[in-house]
DNA sequence: CCTAAACATTGACATTCATCAGTTCAATCG
DNA sequence: CGATTGAACTGATGAATGTCAATGTTTAGG
C-alpha cells in the first residue's frame, strides 16, 4: 500500500553535523499529548473499552454485578478496570446504598475525539 | 460532580440466586472492542501520540532523524515506538534509499473516531 | 571498496499491568 | 444483633512495556 509522498531531497550529512534541522516543538503540545495519551491508554484494553461502551448507553442504570458477567474475569478485576477508568477521568460512580452505579463523565472523551476528528 | 441518574431499584438477592440478569453480549462487539482497544493502546503513549500528530501534518516528508530530536529519548526508542504504531496499523513507511519516511495510514483512525463521536 | 550515516534489531533492565485469591468494608435483611 | 451481599482493596505473580547500550544492515560518498 502506498501513499502520495513528497519527499524532501536529502544528502548524507557531511560527517559531524547534525542530521537534520530539528523541528521545533511547542511545549504545550507535550502537555496536551500527555492528557490525550492518558485517556487513550485507559481505553486501550478491550474490557475497559466495552465497559465505556455499555456505560455510555446505560449510564447510571447498571451496577457492577451486572457488568461483571459480561466478561471472562472476576469481579475484583472488573472493579480494577473501573478504577483505571475513574483515575483517567473517564467515568465516575455513585453509590446510593449497596450498589455502585457508574456513568461516563460528560466531557471526558471530548479532547481526544476532537484531536482525532480533523 | 453528579449526573442525571435513573437508578434501577434493586433488592438484595434471595441468597443463592445470581445477582442480576446477565446481560447478553454479542460476540461481534468483542472483536470490535479488540480492534478499537488495539488502536487506542498504541495511542496511549505521549511520544507515540505526538509522532502521529506530526505525521498527520507532515505525512511522508519527515525522516526518523528529524523526529528523534523532538523527544527526550534515543533513536532506537523512537524506532521502537514507530514499530508499535506500524504493528497497530496506524502508520506505514517507505524507504527510498537511506531515509525512512513514515505516514499515517488513511483510514487507520476512522473506526475509533467514529466510535468516540456519537 | 571502505567508511560513515540512517535506521532497525537485539538483549537487558526496571517498571508497569492484568489477573486472581483472599480479605475488608459498608449496607441490607431477617 | 448477626448473617449475607455488593463492591473495593491487598498482595502476589507472570506478562508486557519503555528505555538504553550495543550491534546489525543497508545505502551513499569519497
Amino acid at each position: 500500500m502506498s501513499v502520495d509522498l513528497e519527499l524532501t531531497p536529502k544528502r548524507k550529512r557531511p560527517a559531524g553535523e547534525p542530521c537534520c534541522e530539528p523541528v521545533v516543538y511547542p511545549d504545550v503540545k507535550r502537555r496536551e499529548a500527555e492528557r490525550l495519551a492518558k485517556v487513550a491508554k485507559a481505553l486501550g484494553d478491550p474490557i475497559r473499552l466495552q465497559l465505556v461502551d455499555v456505560l455510555r448507553k446505560h449510564a447510571g442504570k447498571v451496577c457492577v454485578c451486572e457488568l461483571t458477567p459480561l466478561f471472562d474475569v472476576g469481579q475484583p478485576t472488573v472493579s480494577h478496570h473501573l478504577k483505571v477508568l475513574r483515575d483517567a477521568g473517564i467515568v465516575d460512580s455513585e453509590r446510593p446504598g449497596l450498589w455502585a452505579y457508574y456513568y461516563v463523565m460528560p466531557d471526558a472523551l471530548k479532547e481526544l475525539t476532537q484531536w482525532l476528528s480533523p
